[in-house]
DNA sequence: CAGTATCCGGTAGGATACTG
DNA sequence: CAGTATCCTACCGGATACTG
């Protein structure tokens, strides 16, 4: 893509587009499953194993989220004690690129952002 | 880069990275600024007339935490009445990019996600 | 093990009124 | 024109307790 590739994708219909992924990824947790996901399929209690700090009504609720979506796939075995496993889907695996160039614009301007914050904060006074 | 580049990227040191932007841009208003102020340096009231639905204490308050981050230079001048100007920094400027990826992946999966949506409403009931 | 069900506090953000 | 200052509400998400 180059530089001046139209942010009309952005505000296109007024944002309804933006607001859409914005929705679906935004949340506290949404990224992060995503992420830990694309280490294969997992059952629930080994992902929340993974991702400290997650309570388990949340964990339930992004994976619904994420199972209507269609970016997860939720496989439940007929067992006892009960299994059950998640797995990216396609659809959930492409969004891992986008989310790593997000990431990775996060990483490489975090610096400059705290900075900024420090002299704004300084100025404050 | 290549297919298999660590969503480490994005757990990392537990998901604090990917919290960090997620917070700067996930809110509801944020991604339209930028995305409008891509156009060029725009006044208080201009930006208002561009962006459909925002109130004005939601505008200030997001321009604030932009200028805060280093995102947005606000420039005011003393005259009657008050002029006062926003525009991208270069920082800011370097986030349209990873943006405009995103935005393309929404885009691009709109359907597929609506779809899913309407067979797992189906199954509810 | 893999969930529900319930309660509850913090906060994002809208509406409205006022001001240098 | 470009903002503050309040008030108010919905809802996100944590803690805790219970269950097939």
């Amino acid at each position: 893509m180059d530089e001046y590739q139209h942010t009309c994708m952005i505000r296109g219909d007024g944002g309804r587009a933006i607001r859409a992924i914005l929705d679906r990824i935004c949340d506290k947790w949404t990224m992060l499953i995503v992420a830990t996901l694309d280490d294969g399929r997992m059952r629930f209690t080994e992902l929340k194993e993974h991702i400290p700090g997650i309570s388990q009504r949340m964990l339930t609720l992004t994976l619904r989220h994420l199972e209507r979506d269609g970016l997860v796939s939720r496989t439940a075995y007929a067992e006892v004690p009960p299994r059950v496993e998640y797995e990216l889907t396609a659809l959930g695996k492409s969004l891992i690129p986008p989310a790593l160039t997000l990431a990775g614009w996060a990483i490489e301007h975090n610096g400059e952002i705290l900075a900024s914050r420090e002299t704004y904060a300084a100025r404050q006074k």
